[in-house]
DNA sequence: TAGATTGTTAATCGATTAACAATC
DNA sequence: TAGATTGTTAATCGATTAACAATC
């Protein structure tokens, strides 16, 4: 809402985590600096895109020299807002609920899980890597009490339209949505769906142009 | 490799799955015909759009009717490859490995899980959901007997780029990825990469964007 | 200074939207 | 037949690539 500058499409967006990525992996090799074209060897953009890309949000580079490479993966960082903390609970504390309390990289980006919530009273108050896993009907008044940014969905899909909609109630900042539905949100909330299925079925054709 | 006939887009190949989705919601419902333009009320792409991409592949519609949604379904079934069956393991028997072989919704997709591999002696010999868990080190043996077509990634990122490799080795076909490296592959084989942390990535952007 | 590489403008390419004739 | 809606061509829009002057 704030500075909407000048509005970057989000095909630029998808493209900082890569180069961060990729950033980080020469930054630990000892690599300073670089420049757009070895990007663009190691990324498959071209150098051009690359450099257009950046030059949405600043100058990074240095004619003649290029980026230097801590100082630019900062700058994403900034960017893409990992230097910021986000309250994090997960909603399904099975097996994708715990795969996922359980990755570490997520704490990386700021992503500090609190709590998982689930309905079965079998593990309810119990803690899965230390993280406790509480009642789903308390789920409203933690979300509340402990000023929780974001919610991870990895209920099954029949439960997935309900919790959004509480979520959306309680005034949920964010939703990374595992669950295989179709959910529209209201402005201020910002959703990101993981579509397994959409992906598999992306593998599936490709599969059957290379080999049928 | 056969039907090159015109190569359709991968921007296009993205929305299909969705069609797909929306013509089973509305299926499920008893609907039996949907126009261009009542699907572009439920998925949020143009008429237009939807038209367009529909007929890369054919005229699957009739004109003053629209489409009829089982035929059209059918159609994108067959477009996708779901009418195939994959013949599939998961490498990386841990909690996500174990969250997928527990996800009914591939079998649907014609992706059938043969077996689990892992490397912890305390699961080899086990069985998750009826599967069983094998040593990793019958991998190559597994695959070339059995048949396997595709790969399903969930160990840790350190032992990624090496499993992958040992995978291209043995004749895989395809790798659906959920480890957080890049890698190039041959040709001939297919790779389908789950970036959690890219996601995730993104959803801190436009929470900052939104909030910050 | 000369060489290198950026930042940025202009040209190209591809994807989306609009429009409408064909036809069920 | 008249109305509806496709299939498809043409127009627009946006994203990528090319080119180069600015400058470190």
């Amino acid at each position: 809402m704030s500075n909407k500058t000048n509005r970057v499409s989000e095909t630029v967006i998808r493209r900082l985590p890569i180069y961060h990525r990729y950033l980080t992996d020469v930054i630990e090799k000892g690599v300073e600096r670089i420049s757009s074209s070895e990007l663009s060897n190691l990324t498959g953009f071209t150098a051009s895109q690359i450099r257009q890309d950046l030059n949405n949000f600043g100058g990074f580079g240095q004619q003649g020299y290029g980026y230097n490479t801590i100082d630019l993966r900062e700058q994403i960082d900034k960017i893409l807002g990992m230097d910021h903390v986000y309250n994090t609970v997960i909603v399904g504390a099975g097996r994708l609920g715990s795969a996922i309390a359980n990755y570490n990289e997520f704490k990386e980006n700021g992503f500090k899980i609190q709590a998982l919530f689930d309905s079965n009273p079998e593990i309810v108050g119990t803690e899965i890597d230390s993280i406790p896993v509480i009642s789903v009907d308390k789920m409203e008044e933690y979300i509340q009490n402990k000023n929780i940014d974001v919610a991870i969905i990895t209920v099954p899909r029949e439960y997935a339209v309900d919790v959004i909609n509480r979520l959306i109630e309680c005034g949920i900042k964010g939703i990374w949505n595992f669950a295989p539905i179709d959910i529209s949100v209201p402005d201020n909330v910002v959703i990101e769906n993981i579509r397994l299925n959409d992906s598999l079925l992306k593998l599936s054709y490709y599969l059957k142009e290379n080999f049928l």
